[in-house]
RNA sequence: GCGAGGGUAGCCAAGUCAGGCCUAAGGCGGCAGACUCAAGAUCUGUUCUCGAAGGAGUUCCACGGUUCAAAUCCGUGCCCUCGCACCA
């Protein structure tokens, strides 16, 4: 295909010139600064066209800036830190057929798969081809200062040392304990990526309830909802289930044998002394501390030994099961299958109100037992329904009823805080967590919940560091502008982020060698670190470890360069270069992520700033965009409708990839890749071409009306394209630059009939390509080249705003003649007659100024009554009420204007030419009233200010 | 439930903060015409309804209000998307 062919030269060429120019490697110089960053992509995976929309937003701004005369330093880097890689790795060291998969469909061939089973090899693979195929779509990138993070770059490594070690002295690292999904075989966390099945399962957590039976043990019972414990009328155990008595600080605890392995692992320590059968305990009386009363142990099979502690509270009131088991346990008393001893207890027990619940009242188990048709304790599935619609209704908009001891009138949710934490304090209670769901290690083990002890935390919750994050948020930008508001609501939510590892890549806990620093935590101050890797990296020679004093010195500005350099085997002249070339770069000026990032990592890197620099070097604006979407359905590689960047290079090429996505969307909404757009850009890039050059060879002369208006026309545009730039409203920008642009010439050419002004002309095509210059480099070079420039466009300075001469007036008039034509279209298509002649009637000279003292609101009586003198009454009526009419629909000011402006009909008739051309007819231009008027139809009566008349003949 | 955003023509989407040439930009799709043996591509026109005179009618989730004037401001309701984490 030559278009394609066509295509692929131009943006070779470009991009070699570029590289050996090396046009975007960014050095400190004595021009106002511009660093924009892109969040580092993880390096399991090729990059798809949802990256490239936002890394293609930090490249157009990055550019954009470049053309105002910026020294902009846009940067890049490959996150290498965590688990997944090294997961993928071991699923490929097992053949796993969906991972095998996943490495074809990326391109790698069949034998070199095996190398993939290294972690290491990963991080060695992907970030070539990242670089290859970011080059190839023409980002404006200082390659030099790439790096890869983890351990595998030990200077990176130094670096996130060094800020772990200076935010655990500003104690805003801490230790504490944590549940985590662990599997019991091969003793370690499982995330996600690690696991079978149940994706996405998390700890939740149990409230174990002791009720004391007569005999001093204590039956354990474990419940998600803790507030439901003024409610209890009695405890339920399974009759066929061994349980175990278990020894705690002397107590003896009565729960499941499961139940005593898994809160082993959660730090409660308990030693089996003994089983117990469940019937041998039915029927004994039990102490419930919140009821403060004994109530019975009853019979329920529904009591599972696998969850929670298989020994169940009941609460009958809220609880679908526990009334269903109720329910069933009365039916056999009745039936007299029960003993009837139990019989006669079950027969007093009736649910409890405590919680009202809008649309359930305050017996929501029986409601909705009753809704679902629920006729027995088998019934699973429905039960689980059950379950899930009051458990959501009723945690969320419930609240206590107003009796209750402590927390009456109470929401819910804060209900079931307070008596958590208050029965916890007495000894009444303990905590037990499960996995929300089930969850299988790849190992094929069940997991298990486990709390870890020791865990280290990055302490997001400590008041005293969200106000500093506030305090950032408050002096920042926000594309678009609400997400400050957003911000401000992800810190005050965030808690305390367990920021450690025992397994996968990254960097090592400086003072603790076991841990590894969790990948959204190594990667919050990175950006600074972009500012000096170019003279860390190995290629620059050095091949020293920095130490803490080099950091403290760079970016702090401590200690004193002599000494610090003298530690770490450098000049002196060279680390203070190093400071100056930080102090140059900092603060970030423009950081730009998917949504998706907003709740973890931009905010973090908000916190970390703010624990380390000072105000004046914390990031000056976030950019955030929505998730891409194709032809209007979400991106998924299930649904078979995923793209990769590579696969729409090698369909479209560089500049139209880019000008989709530039296209495809902005501000906060999913933006769309539309590949009918994407297939009809190369016709508007080739004539962007064509005109450029053809309009850059016209001849000068001198400029009438017409090219002042289209002057003035592209100049508004410009300027409308500057403030879209300025927003990183790029979809917006490139309408102005290209096609209100392609618009606007378009009517200059028909109106000029073809015979352009040179200078006009020549200014369009050299303004377009500028402006196009962002989103569509290799052509604008081309374009640019072809016009008779030798630099390169990328580093061309974009006019002043202000620079071009806009004339109000040319604006004016030709948007009154476009009017005229367009009645004149109107009438001829409702009429449906072939024009052969038309009239047009500019208004009597009178009436406009009648308009204008309308306008002024000059109240003059004997000046109106002498501009009427000698006009027809039924004339003047008629004026008046097309006036009101007029004002009505509020464009009286613009006829006005029209008519102080312009002689109509001098103006109209100076266009007869071009009338007749565009209306294919006979055009005559008479002023109403005036001496010989040809009128035949009498039309010339409905002739208004800025608004003739017209008749089609 | 809490937090953030949103509901505009066949679809996508601008306009809303600063009410008035707003029947509402632009793109896509559709329709018609030109070119062509034909198709495609391209170009031109058109795309809420009615209309043989540039007009009228009805629209911007729904209902109510403010105003000479509301897609835009205020109130109420309905609906949708995203986040609520220990993971990139």
């Amino acid at each position: 295909m030559d278009e394609r062919n066509d295509i692929s030269r131009i943006e070779e060429k470009w991009q070699k010139i570029w590289d050996e120019k090396h046009i975007f490697e960014a050095n400190p110089d004595g021009r106002k600064k511009y660093f924009a960053t892109y969040p580092y992509s993880y390096m399991n995976g090729l990059p798809h066209i949802g990256h490239a929309f936002t890394c293609l937003r930090v490249d157009f701004e990055s550019r954009y800036k470049r053309m105002r005369g910026f020294n902009v330093l846009f940067p890049f880097a490959f996150h290498c830190t965590g688990l997944p890689i090294v997961a993928a790795a071991a699923r490929i060291r097992d053949g796993e057929k969906r991972q095998l998969k996943i490495m074809r469909d990326m391109g790698i061939p069949g034998n070199e798969v095996e190398r993939f089973s290294d972690p290491v090899y990963w991080t060695e693979y992907f970030p070539k081809r990242w670089e290859s195929i970011m080059r190839s779509v023409g980002m404006s990138i200082d390659w030099r200062r790439k790096f890869i993070t983890t351990s595998l770059n030990p200077q990176y490594d130094s670096f996130v040392k060094w800020q772990f070690t200076r935010l655990k002295e500003k104690d805003y690292v801490r230790k504490g304990s944590h549940p985590v999904i662990w599997c019991p075989k091969d003793s370690i966390p499982v995330g996600d990526h690690d696991r079978l099945s149940g994706e996405g399962e998390t700890p939740t957590e149990y409230t174990l309830l002791k009720f004391r039976l007569e005999d001093g043990r204590f039956l354990v019972a474990a419940t998600l909802r803790p507030e439901t414990a003024y409610g209890q009328t009695n405890v339920w155990i399974n009759p066929t289930v061994d349980y175990a008595v278990a020894d705690r600080d002397g107590e003896k605890w009565i729960l499941s044998p499961d139940a005593v392995g898994k809160l082993d692992q959660q730090g409660v320590r308990l030693v089996e002394a003994g089983r117990v059968k469940g019937r041998e305990i039915v029927g004994a009386m039990a102490y419930s501390y919140t009821m403060e009363a004994n109530i019975p142990v009853l019979p329920a099979v529904f009591a599972d030994p696998a969850k929670g502690t298989g020994i169940v509270s009941s609460v009958p009131s809220d609880s679908p099961d526990d009334y269903i088991a109720l329910l069933d346990l009365k039916k056999s008393a009745s039936s007299g299958k029960l003993d009837p001893a139990l019989s006669k207890i079950v027969s007093k027990i009736h649910p409890i109100d405590i919680i009202e619940t809008p649309g359930y009242g305050t017996l929501p188990a029986k409601r909705v037992v009753e809704k679902l048709k629920i006729i027995n304790q088998d019934e699973k599935e429905k039960l689980e329904e059950a379950r899930q619609e009051i458990y959501r209704e009723g945690f969320y908009k419930g609240r206590m009823l107003s009796g209750l001891r402590d927390v009456g009138g109470l929401p819910v949710d804060r209900a079931r805080e307070k008596i958590k934490s208050d029965m916890l304090k007495k000894g009444q209670a303990a905590v037990m967590y499960e996995p929300s769901g089930e969850v299988v290690c790849r190992c094929l083990t069940k997991c298990i919940v486990k709390v870890v002890e020791n865990q280290w935390f990055l302490a997001y919750g400590d008041e005293g560091w969200k106000k500093r994050a506030h305090a950032a948020v408050s002096r920042m930008n926000f594309y678009p502008g609400f997400l400050d508001r957003q911000f401000d609501n992800v810190i005050d939510w965030l808690k305390d982020w367990a920021c450690v590892h025992h397994t996968g890549l990254g960097t090592s806990l400086p003072w603790d060698e076991n841990w590894k620093i969790e990948s959204l935590s190594d990667s919050t101050l990175y950006m600074a670190y972009y500012t000096i890797s170019l003279h860390l990296s190995r290629s620059s020679g050095w091949k020293g470890v920095p130490d803490d004093s080099f950091y403290d010195y760079i970016f702090l500005g401590k200690g004193e360069p002599q000494k610090v350099a003298a530690n770490n085997g450098i000049r002196k002249n060279e680390l203070e270069a190093m400071r100056r070339e930080f102090l140059y770069w900092y603060p970030l000026d423009l950081r730009v992520s998917g949504k998706d990032l907003v709740g973890n990592h931009l905010t973090f890197a908000l916190f970390n700033h703010a624990a380390i620099f000072p105000e004046d070097q914390w990031p000056k604006a976030y950019g955030v965009n929505g998730w891409i979407t194709i032809s209007g359905s979400k991106m998924s590689k299930s649904a078979g409708n995923s793209l990769m960047l590579h696969t729409a290079l090698e369909k479209y090429g560089a500049d139209i990839t880019r000008l989709t996505e530039a296209y495809a969307g902005e501000g906060f909404d999913d933006p769309n890749w539309d590949e009918d757009f994407a297939e009809s850009c190369w016709r508007r890039l080739s004539q962007m071409r064509e005109y450029a050059s053809s309009l850059s060879a016209l001849p000068a002369g001198r400029k009438d009306d017409v090219d002042r208006w289209f002057i003035s026309t592209i100049g508004i545009l410009y300027r409308n394209y500057i403030e879209n730039m300025e927003g990183l409203l790029f979809k917006s920008a490139v309408k102005a630059a290209l096609i209100d642009m392609q618009n606007a010439l378009k009517w200059y050419s028909r109106r000029k009939g073809g015979k352009l002004n040179g200078e006009a002309g020549s200014m369009f095509a050299r303004l377009q390509t500028l402006m196009m210059a962002p989103f569509t480099p290799h052509m604008c070079e081309e374009i640019w080249h072809a016009i008779g420039n030798s630099s390169s466009v990328c580093l061309e300075i974009l006019p002043e705003p202000d620079s071009f001469e806009v004339s109000e007036d040319a604006i004016l008039r030709e948007g009154y003649l476009e009017d005229v034509i367009n009645d004149v279209d109107e009438i001829v298509k409702v009429t449906g007659i072939k024009p052969k002649g038309i009239y047009i009637y500019t208004c009597a000279g009178w009436q406009a100024d009648m308009l204008s003292l309308e306008i002024s609101g000059v109240k003059d009586r004997e000046r109106r009554s002498g501009l009427t003198s000698g006009v027809a009454k039924a004339a003047v009526d008629r004026f008046f009420k097309k006036l009101a009419t007029e004002r009505g629909q509020g464009k009286l000011q613009i006829r006005a204007k029209v008519a102080e402006t312009l002689d109509e009909k001098a103006f109209l008739n100076s266009s007869v030419e071009f009338l007749e051309k565009e209306l294919k007819a006979k055009v005559v231009v008479q002023r109403a009233g005036e001496e010989g008027m040809n009128d035949p139809a009498g039309r010339s009566a409905n002739a208004f200010p800025g608004r003739p008349a017209i008749y089609v003949e």
